[in-house]
DNA sequence: GCCGCGCCTTGACTTACGTCAAGCGGCGTC
DNA sequence: GACGCCGCTTGACGTAAGTCAAGGCGCGGC
């Protein structure tokens, strides 16, 4: 596990030149988590930041009745948390590895002292910052305003919109994406048979493929949705400039 | 209207120097909105952010059968689209005065500049951004996990916790307040009722009181609500040091 | 002081979606 | 290759909350 190379992996650091990928890498801490090992949870004091250098991650929050309900989940290169190093408090949901890898942990005040020398790092997290706002403006959009086949047609598109295949492979199991999509697996399941039956896409295993871009867009009745369960990186321009 | 003292009034700017406060002011832009103009709308290409000098402001979404969802509400002091200045694209929402007033446009590439010269300036914005995630995040917990009798108790004890009095007038009319909790005023009627019913509450007018925190508190389900649809302000401490 | 208009309330009804409970099926283990 | 387990599906049912449609009430205008 090489801590600089991970560090320089992140697309948040991307910017940086090796002189400052060396000093952030000296403050960061590598950690490992299995499968489903919780990395921190709801009411934690929120002491730093994490990044993902392999494995994938969930961020998510519990009602009182157990029911879960997915906000993000992140993968190789992409930082979360990281409102802790400016917010302080306690972490406001939970998260937990979905896969075995190597988790890197950036301790909120060693951190802050890097920003401060180093004005561009803090606009480029400016910039990420305010790309997990849209995303979560437009979540918020989503679970107030939009029904459960709408929401699911917009993430179809989206899945379909960043792979180039037709056979789109779901990037969380379907229990996962249920409560990804603000609903339960029941739900998840009946509404994928409508649209399965409706002909807007077949469905075989954890697969799909979209057969009536048209209507399903209808259906989605907004633009496709922005920001993928998994995988959306910072556009390097973000907050440069 | 004094534009400096408009300025300096603005709590995300409190750390500003008189020199500083001059620059921003020199950007800013006057604007006065009558009740119920629009200031932006969802779609529009988001050239800078907006404070309010006067009046409030609702941030809101709406669906395409016509349903609003309230997402912010701020009043004197506060600044509002703040996104606009990183992440650029256009307005995920709809800003619409609630009250006749002055508000300051900042456009966005002037203010950048500044950004670049004041680190500190940058480093409070952070600490801005991180506390409107946080309110987003427990929002988004709030739609999904919780009911409205829920929320709307989370609300009241809110309210009660920010004010000294006794007699609590709501922060916004009642249809408003529907929108604010993601739900419809007929709904929000008949679960205020039920409090009443219950004894929870007394109402009047568009004031409660709050007679059982106790009760209320369980109902809410959680330890209160962080954020108050209007008035909350940034710590002057956040993002700083 | 009366009228008119918005805002709010109330009631009857509909519905999307969650709950509960079986059963199926793919997959890894031994 | 059979077993057991977990994730998914399916059906029957319950319910929170939205829709539709009348009123009522407070408030400002004249």
């Amino acid at each position: 596990m090489d801590t600089i190379q991970a560090v320089a992996d992140i697309s948040l650091f991307s910017g940086l030149g090796p002189k400052e990928l060396a000093a952030v890498a000296a403050v960061a801490e590598v950690r490992r988590y299995g499968r489903g090992q919780d990395i921190f949870f709801s009411g934690d004091p929120a002491e730093g930041f994490f990044s993902v250098a392999s494995g994938k991650v969930r961020i998510y929050q519990t009602s009182l009745a157990g029911k879960e309900h997915i906000i993000h989940v992140f993968g190789p290169g992409e930082v979360f948390a990281e409102v802790a190093v400016f917010a302080g408090g306690v972490y406001p949901a939970n998260a937990q590895a979905m896969e075995e890898g190597d988790y890197l942990f950036f301790p909120r005040e060693r951190f802050r002292k890097l920003l401060a020398d180093d004005p561009d790092l803090a606009l480029t997290m400016l910039g990420l910052l305010s790309i997990r706002l849209r995303q979560l403006v437009r979540k918020l959009e989503d679970l107030s305003l939009r029904e459960v086949p709408a929401r699911l047609a917009s993430h179809l598109l989206l899945l379909g919109a960043q792979s180039k295949k037709r056979v789109l492979p779901l990037d969380l199991p379907k229990g996962q994406l249920a409560a990804y999509l603000g609903t339960i697996p029941e739900t998840l399941s009946r509404v994928l048979r409508r649209f399965v039956d409706e002909g807007l896409i077949s469905l075989s295993g954890s697969s799909v493929e979209i057969l009536d871009p048209a209507r399903l867009e209808a259906l989605a009745g907004a633009p496709a949705a922005a920001g993928a369960a998994f995988g959306e990186k910072m556009p390097p321009a973000a907050g440069r400039g």
